[in-house]
DNA sequence: GATGAATGAGTTTTCATTCAT
DNA sequence: GATGAATGAAAACTCATTCAT
């Protein structure tokens, strides 16, 4: 059924944000009320599922990145979107923990991150070109650093689940910054085999 | 045996930073040639060993900061000490998946993080005063900066080792803004629950 | 429905024959076109299922028997249903690998090859007769050598599909010596719990 | 330790052979008296035991090869060879299971059962020589009649634990047959792979 | 002190079987 | 009658931890 998937899902989620990713099935399906035979009916594997809730996630942020791409203010947009990013990565830390294992070959992944960089970039690219953002910075330095922001605030989490947005602040002041010295490493694409440009 | 630490230490910090804190005792064990009994006698437990590790690389990171502190330059100093701390996670996986885990509930760790929170306070506070970053930053703010930073290259590790750089230098810049807005969150201690002093 | 049954029933020979015994009903319901509760309406256990095959193949080898019964020459009649015996068996596992379990406790089974002893005894009686084959061979020594010539050609099924002919003939030349000592042990029913007669 | 070792061999020879196969790695540690933990111990996977099991058989069966090679009587020699073989059979199911499935891919059963053939060859040709068997007979034609004399009489073992004689002597009279017709299938090696002759 | 054999709880995964639709 | 979602009892295998030698 539908409403199980979404129940396994939610419950997957919130196991994996609570325990890691060391959580085990068997305590996802008890969190679900369901047995444990009914998560790999929904899920052949235990990858799977975390591969399906990274997609999940990567959808809905390519979403928003989407609808705030027809915002007229680039700048805006762009903080818009790495404070969707920054939230969403707070309320699931299994996301921080995968993106950083290219381990999981799971290619439904992989393009799902090839896709939220491309949009990314595209907003990235209006805020460049309104001169609100550094020229030098690409639609994956976006991505990045929103891993890189919830990391840094969280140790807080649980005492102040809002102090991302402090470190938000302070990485945008960062890129907003048009007088400073050129980045002392090139940008690069998280997955350079996607296609020669 | 004393030396027979150094070789478990040395083995388990190689062995974390290659295959994340899931890496077996037991692998620990062969890779410094010893027995698994021997690691726990030497260790009490996985976590133990863990911690000592942590605390390792964090004392490491205090003397650094110690000698940085002797510098005339302030600016310069905190630069460097955030170079050397984002190349120790570099360096070493474990450090990062424990720092955001409040479940390690060891107090030598605890108290070697405040450590290092009020010696990086201690240089930040001098950069501070000579206005070459903003006033509203903490030591706190700085170490926790290491982990965001470490983060953002995370993904980019195997292929562009050297990428932190360039996040750290992104994140110098927005420290060094000083005309900005005042950031939205207030600063905190890491372990509020020290002693009041 | 009967014609799902029969679906079911050739998709399980073939299962079984290809995968053994511990093919997963899953696989058989998938194989058939149908799903796998429908399996159980039609068989209400695996064990079922299995004993349902076998009863298949021996009725067939019983009719086999019955027909080549009414052949006047009785050794050719006697050679020609080892030849079907082996043939069956070499086209489903299934069948040896059960019936050497006492554990599967089918009464129609057992019943079946009781009649299959019947008629092998019959065609062996007659050859017994015409002197053809030795006085001391059984019905239920044919029966058993059935399994016994496939499990001997058994390792080179692949390579050498037909290999169990050169099998079958070595020991129906065994069964053509007339001049042998008596063989060390006597004959024995297969199932001698069923009524005495 | 290595009687532990010797107490799983036992079991696990124990277990398949009643069970077969299938029986699980806890039953077989539970009837050692052992923990399960200790069954992987000294053996890595479930294959390995299963493995280790036919080797040891194996390795007995060629010993006993080698030393009836030493009688002046090749056909009692070979006669005794295989009444030995069978006899192994019959302690232990698990061999005639496993010989069968070529899935078993491991290279030291298969060697074994090479150098049987090759000792089982030795012998036969002496017989042969001696114009006590067929010409045609080959080693590997003998070792595959002790699986297949064993099967034979398999469904009675419970019954008649030495009806496997029987069976024998019959495959024997049919070896010794010297004025029948050629085989109908030609003889072939089980591992054909192994040396072109 | 060091060893490594033994332990047994825990993990992922499979599959026969049941049953609401 | 048919379906396939749900179940839960195994099974193989791993690993932190203990302890006799």
């Amino acid at each position: 059924m539908v409403r199980n998937r979404q129940l396994l899902l939610q419950a997957a989620t919130a196991t994996f944000a609570e325990l890691g990713t060391e959580a085990s099935m068997g305590e996802i399906a008890h969190r679900a009320g369901l047995a444990k035979g009914t998560v790999f009916r929904h899920f052949a594997s235990k990858d799977d599922l975390i591969a399906a809730i990274m997609l999940q996630m990567l959808d809905r942020l390519i979403g928003t990145a989407e609808r705030l791409d027809e915002k007229e203010d680039a700048a805006a947009a762009l903080a818009d979107f790495m404070a969707s990013g920054v939230e969403a990565l707070v309320a699931d830390r299994t996301f921080c923990a995968v993106i950083g294992q290219p381990s999981l070959e799971n290619s439904g992944v992989r393009d799902a991150i090839s896709r939220l960089c491309d949009v990314a970039e595209t907003l990235t690219a209006r805020a460049r070109e309104q001169g609100a953002i550094r020229s030098e910075i690409t639609g994956t330095d976006v991505v990045l650093l929103l891993a890189g922001i919830h990391q840094t605030a969280a140790p807080l989490l649980t005492a102040q689940p809002q102090a991302w947005r402090r470190y938000l602040e302070l990485a945008l002041d960062g890129l907003r910054v048009t007088n400073a010295r050129t980045l002392p490493h090139p940008p690069h694409a998280l997955h350079p085999t996607d296609a020669p440009n």
